[in-house]
DNA sequence: ACTGTTAATGCAACTGAGTTGCAAATATAA
DNA sequence: TTATATTTGCAACTCAGTTGCATTAACAGT
């Protein structure tokens, strides 16, 4: 499918990942959004967005669903990948910048992974 | 806390883990003993047993939540984990018994990582 | 083996994320 | 401006996971 119409969910929905250069989870949009939206259409536009391709989505501590604006997204394909982090502290959760290589499995075909570090970002160090 | 008592419930879900090398969800445990044990029962006795150092667990697909029991699992701190393989023909999830080394990254200071592979394993490549 | 103590269990009710169907609203092309 | 097809809000629902509490059962001490 993807998005067809440029609505204002669509358009405030994308300006909160202009602004903001971090990922976002699907329970802070909501949230953000709970006067103005409802919680049925974040989830559809979020959707779309990375049905499209403009979004990515990753899963985060104890599964809750994130979702980032990747420029790179594209060429990060089979045994490449970039990872993500979360400040166990803070709860900021990002893309890194750098790609790790995944070593060829015997017997198994990887087509899609997911990296996932957690631990303190710069202001929450002690 | 972590097990006291050497229950039924216990003794019959680490044979499970005994019986079959692979990583098993919570919910393929609630149902393979919906007959015997009340789910709550499930869900407390693997919060035990991974506080004990028995099973650790992972985030699969979808969030979802898996178990296994590792050997190894003490050794691998801080920069080096071991990866997670999911197959996403046949659902079949383990531990991959290699290890993935975190380059440090500035500014950020890493205490835990997950590692997903999604992909097809041998019975279910094509 | 028996008993008392305390952990473990079952049950029912609850919570909260995510989904679905449908009627009303709205973006867009003509 | 209008027609039409998409998008939205709403309400109801599903289902995983949690909680409180009364009952059951493991096990240490005798």
């Amino acid at each position: 499918m993807g998005i067809i119409r440029k609505t204002k969910s669509v358009k405030k929905i994308l300006n909160e990942f202009q602004i903001e250069s971090k990922a976002l989870s699907t329970l802070d949009l909501i949230h953000r959004f709970e006067a103005e939206f409802n919680k049925t259409t974040i989830y559809r536009v979020l959707d779309k967005l990375e049905d499209d391709g403009v979004l990515h989505s990753f899963q985060g501590k104890n599964g809750v669903k994130w979702y980032a604006k990747c420029e790179d997204c594209t060429e990060h394909k089979h045994s490449d990948i970039h990872p993500h982090f979360q400040c166990l502290s803070c709860g900021q959760t990002d893309c890194l910048d750098f790609s790790i290589h995944i070593p060829k499995i015997p017997n198994r075909e990887v087509s899609f992974s997911q990296f996932l570090l957690q631990g303190h970002c710069e202001n929450c160090m002690a």
